[in-house]
DNA sequence: CGGCGAGTTGAAGAGCTTCAAGCCTGGTGG
DNA sequence: CCACCAGGCTTGAAGCTCTTCAACTCGCCG
């Protein structure tokens, strides 16, 4: 099963046909893996394959010639198809690997009859896409207009729900392989404030940590805080066929 | 030419041939208008035809239930294909019209057809959507990790080239018809702000404004200052047509 | 047992916001 | 033709959030 995270998370909004996900296994694919720490994508690397991850965390993420980095967004098992590979552009941002991952290696073309082959998973597809679009804006929203306090919490709520998507949490807490740093590249906030935030939801008793494990001891009120809502997110499915019965025709 | 401003993005980074371009005009197409400060698109509506502007400035922008308003991205002629409609999807945000705006209206089958019987016209709008992606990343980057004056220019710098690209702009300067509000809910921050740090650039003698116009006196030391490289416009061109060639097969 | 990466805490200060008020410009109606 | 109004721009002063600098602690691995 290369690509069973893929599989799991496109069942979270759409139902594929066994022959849909019969397509999908048979895609075949190279396993790659990247050890903690190691760059998965370089900027500036001309991108020729395709990548899904199966298993850790990682991060897309821009440095600045001094050395500030911005974080741009989480990647979770079951993400990270790039339209960037489908024009053969330059990567203009880095992807690390944050945990030790394992991830699957496709040639574009193999997308590319895949989407000409089947309208539900053009569809799936191009949701992904939309997904992670999304989850772009929000962050632009978040770090925008929001305050630290709220930024950590929408933070920790929004990966929550992502880590539930992909089978990797509970009801009401995850293991978050995020060091502080990380955190505060994602929210354009430093290590020293993220922290003095993170014990401060402690003390109100809006979390509770054990090591890299997060619990929401008031999920609702956090979320109300925060002014989470994840509409964002597209869940609701899938509504018209429009691109997969032309792919088709 | 209903789609006259979007052959002109795409020619900046491709050759479209004669037949290319008749296909785009024989879309047809119906044409509306939007007066200044006027919806295009609401959040939360279901999104059953896509748009392209042709003419005039809108923003696709975010708001929370306090007010606090977060602009995405701004929105230029031949921009605003957006991958939302291809599935049918609700808008998560809302594009308003900040001038009077022309746009040309399809449905989106139309596109669909489009992407099935050209791999250069695919490519082409596959282009588009990394553009603006690529818009979305750096907008993160600038917001989350430069200051107010590095934003400021940062953004007068891509505004710029973005309206150059658009025709709208000349060697040094263009006109900018965003408000000081705009412009700070763009980039995070108090109109309040903007305009002293607007005003310090003009007493600097790095830019001289006449109403809504903008000339850049020294180009090269503001985008210093502001760490600005294009690399992310992506404007390279095409390096490989897998998904067209695909789509034609 | 020593060292390293990550987390924690304190104190001082910078950058941006908030509140408040005045000004300028273009458009409107008497 | 000009008075008036509204929206946007400008400036000042005070204050708060977050950063910066510095130091110490904790847990883990060799």
């Amino acid at each position: 099963m290369p690509v069973a995270a893929l599989i799991r998370r496109l069942g979270h909004y759409t139902h594929l046909s066994h022959a849909d996900v019969d397509k999908l296994n048979a895609l075949g694919g190279r396993e790659r893996h990247f050890t903690r720490g190691s760059d998965i994508i370089t900027a500036g690397q001309q991108l020729n394959e395709l990548l899904v991850i199966e298993e850790g965390w990682s991060i897309r993420h821009k440095t600045l010639e001094d050395g500030r980095r911005q974080v741009l967004n989480v990647l979770l098992p079951g993400e990270i198809f790039d339209l960037q590979v489908m024009i053969g552009a330059k990567s203009d941002h880095g992807v690390s690997a944050v945990t030790d991952v394992r991830a699957t290696v496709f040639a574009p073309q193999q997308i590319s009859h895949l989407l000409a082959g089947s309208g539900t998973l053009s569809m799936a597809l191009w949701w992904t896409q939309v997904q992670e679009e999304a989850f772009l804006r929000e962050q632009i929203v978040r770090n925008g207009r929001q305050s630290a306090r709220e930024r950590i919490g929408h933070l920790l709520l929004e990966l929550h729900r992502r880590a539930q998507i992909a089978n990797m949490a509970g009801e009401n807490g995850f293991r978050l392989p995020l060091t502080q740093t990380v955190i505060a590249d994602i929210l354009g906030l430093t290590p020293i404030h993220t922290n003095r935030v993170l014990r401060g939801f402690e003390r109100d008793g809006l979390i509770e940590r054990d090591r890299s494990y997060i619990a929401f001891k008031d999920h609702d009120r956090l979320a109300e805080i925060c002014h989470f809502d994840p509409a964002y997110f597209h869940m609701e499915g899938i509504h018209r066929l429009s691109f997969g019965e032309a792919a088709m025709s």
